[in-house]
DNA sequence: TTAAACTTCGATATACAGTAACACAAAATT
DNA sequence: AATTTTGTGTTACTGTATATCGAAGTTTAA
């Protein structure tokens, strides 16, 4: 899908939220879309001042909270990065794999894997309210 | 088991692999078995402080490096902080339920979990060198 | 249609996390 | 004893993230 389609799905995803969608949110999550892999966040400050004079830390992390909010990007918390999420209307638990080589960050959706951690947790009298679960290694590109 | 235990059979480990448990090492490690949860990085040369006058970040980040290496500590992704390892010698996959009302940390051993995220990944052609599974909730005394 | 309430944004400052580089000291190796 | 390796002290710096406060823009409801 392109990245003009992406944005007005997301658009109107955040309108059917009663979320508003604005330009700056637009523009960090178009950030996201252009690149393959994770960014930072200071990666992302750099290139948002480009057309944004005065965006400062917190205008990106501000940013990125509504948007990690919504689903529309996650965060890789092994590298401290942000990636987009294509597919935020469905809300299913997520895993990355992270090529160590290329950068590539591969979002995979293992109900099983989601469910194992659940129970594993449950045997033991904790409840799960969110997973982190990333992987670290090499694509199948890379190798 | 108590700490003085636990500190001498990580002497006796480190020993065995012709590493050299400094008095640094012994105490940071000491400072982590001490607390429940987890400990920032800079909660723990405050700490560490206390005792060891000349103590730095650097002193801090060198020491848990080596600790982390020999396995004696754990590093939590989705924090930024770091936990004792009770069980050094045995060598398995580790997955951590963060309890998040109060901080408490169990680490547990998931074979099952392991190979499930092995398995997803294999099957998209990625080689997982490095996993990182953490689950956030809350703990059955904190329920 | 205007005031009140709420949300977003700009700006400054600061806290927390981690690394680089170099000098010196202490152990281990020869 | 001389050499090499490893560990520590120190300074300086880069990177990551939050608190606060006030101004500006939106929404709500009188």
């Amino acid at each position: 899908m392109d990245l003009d389609t992406q944005l007005s799905k997301a658009r109107q995803y955040c309108e059917q939220k009663g979320a508003r969608f604005t330009h700056l949110r637009e523009k960090v999550y178009e950030l996201l879309l252009s690149k393959q892999g994770a960014v930072g966040a200071y990666d992302l400050l750099d290139a948002l001042r480009l057309t944004e004079n005065s965006a400062k830390p917190a205008t990106v992390y501000r940013t990125l909270d509504f948007l990690l909010e919504f689903g529309l990007v996650h965060r890789l918390e092994s590298t401290n990065a942000f990636v987009a999420c294509h597919h935020f209307d469905c809300n299913h638990p997520v895993q990355f794999l992270i090529c160590d080589l290329c950068g590539e960050v591969k979002e995979i959706q293992s109900e099983g894997l989601k469910e194992t951690l659940d129970r594993q947790a449950n045997s033991v009298g904790f409840i799960v309210t969110k997973q982190t679960i990333e992987a670290h290694g090499t694509c199948s590109a890379c190798q």
